[in-house]
DNA sequence: ACACCTTATTGACACAGGTCAACGTTCGAA
DNA sequence: TTCGAACGTTGACCTGTGTCAATAAGGTGT
C-alpha cells in the first residue's frame, strides 16, 4: 500500500487512499476551490515562497483557480496567445511540443507546486502544449497582472527570476542528459527526479506511481518504448528497483544514482 | 572575401576586413571601451531594447564594461557566487557544465547581443561555465542593480522576462533537437541558427566563420567530432554547404532547411 | 462480465553513429 | 621559418538502440 496521485475522477476515496493519509500533504487542497495562497499547503514551494502574509494576500487576489481538469484535457496549447502562467495545484501536468513534421517532443512533467507556460513569455505565444495527465487542478496567473505586482513586491519578482531561471537551469541538465547518456543513465536519472520532487511533496521519494506512460516518458527522454521497457527490466533484475505497471519502488537509491552517473 | 569575427587580438584591422564594412554593423563597438548603451550598436537586439533613451541611461549606470577578453578566457565559472549576468558586446563566447564524472556539456553559444549567465539567478551560483571561443568584450550587468531597476523601468523588467523566457524555449529547441533528429538534421539546424544570427548583427547569412571548434560543436549537438566531419563531408557533396576550415558557405538554404526538418 | 482498445513486454534483426586508428592540416610559439 | 600540438578528416569495425512484430496485460465503457 502506499501513496498514489489521484488518476480518475472517481477513486479519489476509495479505500486504497484512506491510510496512506501522511503521505498526502497535499489533498487537502485538492477539492477545495476556494482555497486562497494562505492556507494551500504548496506554499512554502510556489509560488507565495518568500512572500509575507500580506503580499500573499496581494498575489492571491490576481490568482484565479481553476476547476479540476480531467484527464487528457489542455491547459493550454502550442501558438495560444500567452496570457497567464499556471500553477499546478494537485495532479500532473506533461508540456509538449509538436515539431515541424509533425511528431512529438515532451518537454517536461509539472508536479505540484510547480508553475508552467513560461516559455510563452518572450513571444506573447505559448511555445508549448501543456495537458492533464491525469485529473488535476493549476492556479492561473494572468502575466500582466503579476508583472504589475512584481514592481511593488520585490520578493515577488526576484522569485520569479528565479523560477525562470531554475527552468533554464533544468533544461540545461536535460540536455546534458540527453546528449551525453545511455538509456541506462537517462532513464535512472529520471526517476531519481520524479522521487525528489515526490519528497519535496511530502510523499514517500521510495514508492510511487508514475502519471505518465512509458511513451511519454521516452519520448522525454529521447528514447522509445521498448527501450524504456527493457531498462525498466534490466534494472528490476538487477534489484535496484520494482516495476509493477507504473508503480514503481525504488530497492537501492544508492544502486539507482550509481547507475545515473556511470552507466 | 566575406565577414569574419574577430579572431585575434592582431587582425582586426588587417586588409582582409577592410573591404566588408558593410557587414560588420558591430565593430564600431568593438575596441570603444567607453561605448554606452545609447550609442551601441546592438541596442536594438540587447537589453535596452524597447527602452526610451532616457531609460537606457540609467541602465546604462548600472552596466561595467569589460576589457577585452582573450580567447580562452573565462567569464565565469560554474558553481562561483552568482552577481552578475552578462551581456556580449563582440566575439563569440561558449557555456558548458562539467558532469559529475568530468564530461563536458556545451550548453550554448552566445553572439553578441545575447545574454548569458541567467542560468544562475536560481540557485544563486552559475550553473555553467563560460568561456570567450575568441577575443570577446562583454558588458557585465550587476543583479541586484539590475533587479532594482526592474521595480521602476517596466519595459525593462518585462524585456529581462522575455530574455529569459526566450532562452527556455531555445533550450526546449535543442532538447527537441538531441531527443528526436538524427545527425543530419542536427548539423543543419545548428547551421540555420548559424545563419540566422549571423543575418541579425547585419552579416552575411551564408557565409561566415564558426568562431566554436568541432568539438565544440559535436558536444553541444550530442554528436562526435568524426560523425559531425562526416555530416560536413555528405553535405558537400549534396552541394548544399561549401565547408574549408571554419569557414562555412550555405550553397543552398532551401535544401538545408529540408535537411534540418526531414532526413 | 464481456469486448475492445490502449499500454506494456519481449524477441529478432538492422543500422546510425560511436570507437579506434592512421593520417593530414592548421595554428601559434619561439 | 620551423616545430610541436591541437584540430580535422577518413576508413574499418562494433555496439546500443531503433524498428518491426507478436503477445500479454490492463483499463474503460457497455
Amino acid at each position: 500500500m502506499y501513496a498514489r496521485l489521484v488518476t480518475t475522477v472517481g477513486d479519489v476515496m476509495d479505500t486504497q487512499v484512506l491510510n496512506v493519509e501522511e503521505d498526502l500533504d497535499v489533498r487537502p487542497c485538492e477539492h477545495n476551490y476556494q482555497a486562497n495562497c494562505n492556507n494551500c499547503r504548496l506554499g512554502g514551494i510556489c509560488l507565495p515562497f518568500a512572500l509575507e502574509s500580506k503580499e500573499i494576500d496581494e498575489l492571491d487576489s490576481i490568482v484565479r483557480r481553476s476547476k479540476p481538469m480531467q484527464k487528457g484535457q489542455h491547459v493550454y496549447n502550442e501558438g495560444e496567445e500567452f496570457r497567464s502562467v499556471f500553477a499546478v495545484r494537485s495532479g500532473m501536468i506533461k508540456a509538449y511540443r509538436t515539431t515541424d513534421d509533425g511528431r512529438e517532443q515532451v518537454t517536461g512533467f509539472y508536479f505540484p507546486g510547480e508553475i508552467l507556460g513560461m516559455d510563452g513569455i518572450g513571444s506573447n505565444a505559448h511555445a508549448s502544449s501543456a495537458k492533464a495527465l491525469e485529473t488535476s487542478a493549476v492556479c492561473e496567473i494572468p502575466f500582466t497582472s503579476l508583472e504589475k505586482l512584481s514592481t511593488s513586491l520585490p520578493h515577488l519578482q526576484r522569485h520569479f527570476f528565479q523560477l525562470m531561471s531554475r527552468e533554464i537551469a533544468e533544461d540545461q541538465q536535460l540536455i546534458t542528459l540527453l546528449s551525453k547518456s545511455s538509456a541506462d543513465e537517462r532513464v535512472a536519472a529520471f526517476l531519481l527526479s520524479v522521487s525528489a520532487r515526490n519528497a519535496r511533496l511530502g510523499m514517500s521519494s521510495t514508492r510511487f506511481r508514475l502519471s505518465m506512460s512509458r511513451v511519454d516518458i521516452g519520448n522525454y527522454l529521447g528514447l522509445t518504448v521498448e527501450t524504456v521497457s527493457r531498462v525498466f527490466g534490466r534494472m528490476q533484475k538487477l534489484e535496484v528497483l520494482k516495476v509493477e505497471n507504473r508503480e514503481i519502488e525504488i530497492l537501492d537509491a544508492a544502486g539507482l544514482r550509481k547507475l545515473a552517473e556511470v552507466a
